[in-house]
RNA sequence: GCGGAUGUCGUCAAGUGGUUAAGACCUCGGAUUGUGGUUCCGAUAUACAUGGGUUCGAAUCCCAUUAUCCGCCCCA
C-alpha cells in the first residue's frame, strides 16, 4: 500500500456528522447580522503580505511568527491571519466611503497562523465577525457590542462574561505607556522574561501577565494607583462613560478589565473580550474594540472603525451535541422502473430521498431504511396495482397507504 | 519556540517479554419465502505510530523520530 497522506498539523476536516452545527452557526449570523442591517462582505483568502505588516502591526506575534507567507511572481503574499485587514483593503479600493454611512459588513471564513495547536487553537481556523465604518460615537461602540451579545444569545450560549476597557487615543495612551514604564523600572529586573520584553516592545500587555512574581509587582500600591489610574483624556473619558451607559441601557452585563489589553496594534479606545469558564486555556470567544486610525493607515480617507470577531470552533465546542439528520424518505421495492420514477418524484416536490441502488431484497431495504431515513415508502406489488404507495413511519412504524400525490403533506406532518 | 502526557482494526478497548494479539460497536455479506431497528452465522484477505537497539524471543524494555492531546506564550 502507499504511504497515507494525512491532514495537515492543527488541521481538521469537517465531517458530515459536525457539519449541521456549522450550518446552525452560518445561517444564525445571516439572520442575526442582517437584522442588525449588515450585509455580507467574502474577501480573499491570500492577500499581500504588506496589508498585514502594516494593518495588523509588526509588533505582534501574528505578524511576526505566525504567517503563512510565500513568493509567487516575485510577490509576497500571505494567507489571511485574521480578516479586519483584508476587508479594510476592500473597503478602501471598493469606494465604499461613497456608501451611505455607516458601511456595516460582516464575513465568515478560513483563516491561517502557524502556532502550536492546542485546545481551541488550531492553525486553520473559522472566524465570523463584522466590522463597521463611519461612525465615531460610542453608540458604535455599543452596536458591535450588542451585536455580539445577541448573536451568542442566539445560538444558545449562557454563562459568558463580556469585559470591556478602553486604551484611550494614542496620545493618551503614550502618557500612560510612559508613567507605566517610569513607576516599574525599579523592578524590572525582578519581572520574568516575557515581561522584560514586553516592558520594551508594549508596555500595555505587561499588565495581563500570569507568572505569580510579575503579578505581585502589579499589585504593589504604587504601582497598583498606576494601572488603575483613569489615565485617558476627558475625551476619551466621556466615550468611554456613554458606551457604559448605553450597554446598561441593553442590560448587557459588564465588567470592567482594566488588564484586557487586545493583541493587535490597530485598537483604540474600546476594546472587548466575551469568554467563556467552559472552554479551558483558550477561553476567548469573541474580542473586539474600535480601530480609528487603521483605514487611514492603509491609504484611505480617515474613517472611524469598530469590529469584532468569533472563533467558530470555539463557539462549537460550547455548542450542545446536534444529532446529524436523516433524509425525509427511502424508497423500498422490488421494481426497479417504478422505484427509480418515484425517487425521481419525490425528489422533485423537495423530499429528499434515496433509495437502494443494488437490489438487494425487500427486508435488507427496509432494515436499511431504517438506518438512514424518518419513512419508507414502500412500493410493491400491491401498491403498484392500486397506484398507491404505502408510507411508513420509521419511529413510531405506522403505516398509511395512500395516493403518489399525498406523499408530501404525509412526509411533513406524519 | 519551551514544558508534560499519550499513540493496539473505521471507533472504543484487553493485553506489561514467549504458541494463530481478546472483546465490543460500526460496516459489508448471509439465514428468517413483502415489513425494519431483536436474534443467529460469516467477512473485513499480514491492526500493535515510524526507524533503530537490547533479547533465544518484544505490542510489551531502551533510544530517536513523528503525530495527537494538554499547558506556557499568543489569540478567536
Amino acid at each position: 500500500m502507499a504511504n497515507k497522506i494525512t491532514v495537515q498539523k492543527g488541521t481538521k476536516d469537517i465531517l458530515p456528522a459536525d457539519i449541521d452545527s456549522w450550518h446552525f452557526l452560518e445561517e444564525t449570523a445571516n439572520r442575526v447580522f442582517t437584522a442588525s442591517a449588515f450585509s455580507e462582505i467574502r474577501t480573499p483568502i491570500f492577500e499581500a503580505t504588506e496589508l498585514f505588516a502594516r494593518g495588523v502591526g509588526d509588533t505582534t506575534d501574528i505578524v511576526n511568527k505566525e504567517m503563512y507567507t510565500f513568493e509567487k511572481s516575485e510577490r509576497s503574499l500571505t494567507l489571511r491571519p485574521e480578516n479586519t485587514a483584508g476587508v479594510v483593503r476592500s473597503y478602501i479600493e471598493n469606494g465604499m466611503h461613497r456608501l451611505p454611512a455607516p458601511v456595516k459588513l460582516w464575513y465568515k471564513g478560513p483563516m491561517f497562523r502557524y502556532e502550536r495547536p492546542q485546545a481551541g487553537r488550531q492553525r486553520q481556523f473559522h472566524q465570523v465577525g463584522v466590522e463597521m465604518f463611519g461612525i465615531s460615537q460610542p453608540q458604535g461602540d455599543v452596536e458591535i457590542i450588542s451585536l455580539a451579545v445577541n448573536y451568542l444569545k442566539a445560538i444558545g450560549l449562557k454563562d459568558l462574561d463580556v469585559e470591556i476597557n478602553t486604551l484611550g487615543c494614542p496620545k493618551c495612551r503614550e502618557e500612560y505607556k510612559t508613567k507605566l514604564k517610569e513607576v516599574l523600572k525599579p523592578y524590572l529586573n525582578d519581572l520574568c522574561e516575557d515581561c522584560q520584553r514586553r516592558y520594551e516592545k508594549n508596555p500595555l500587555r505587561l499588565l495581563d501577565c500570569k507568572v505569580e512574581d510579575c503579578k505581585s509587582i502589579y499589585e504593589k500600591p504604587e504601582v497598583k494607583e498606576v494601572i488603575t489610574s483613569d489615565f485617558v483624556c476627558p475625551e476619551c473619558h466621556e466615550h468611554f462613560e456613554k458606551v457604559k451607559e448605553y450597554l446598561n441601557l441593553l442590560d448587557i452585563k459588564y465588567t470592567v478589565n482594566k488588564l484586557l489589553v487586545r493583541g493587535l496594534d490597530y485598537y483604540n479606545r474600546t476594546v472587548f473580550e466575551i469568554k467563556s469558564n467552559n472552554l479551558g486555556s483558550q477561553n476567548a470567544v469573541c474580542g473586539g474594540g474600535r480601530y480609528d486610525s487603521l483605514v487611514k493607515n492603509l491609504g484611505g480617507e480617515d474613517t472611524p472603525a469598530v469590529g469584532f470577531a468569533m472563533g467558530m470552533e470555539r463557539l462549537i465546542s460550547l455548542l450542545p451535541e446536534q444529532k446529524h439528520k436523516k433524509t425525509d424518505a427511502y424508497v423500498v421495492s422490488d421494481n426497479v422502473n417504478e422505484a427509480i420514477k418515484l425517487v425521481n418524484y419525490l425528489r422533485n416536490v423537495g423530499i429528499s430521498t434515496d433509495y437502494d441502488m443494488t437490489c438487494k431484497k425487500f427486508t435488507k431495504q427496509l432494515e436499511k431504511a431504517s438506518k438512514v431515513a424518518n419513512y419508507a415508502v414502500i412500493l410493491g406489488e400491491d401498491e403498484i396495482k392500486q397506484g398507491k404507495v404505502s408510507v411508513k413511519n420509521l419511529i413510531n412504524s405506522v403505516q398509511v397507504l395512500v395516493n403518489r400525490d399525498e406523499l408530501g403533506n404525509i412526509i411533513e406532518r406524519f
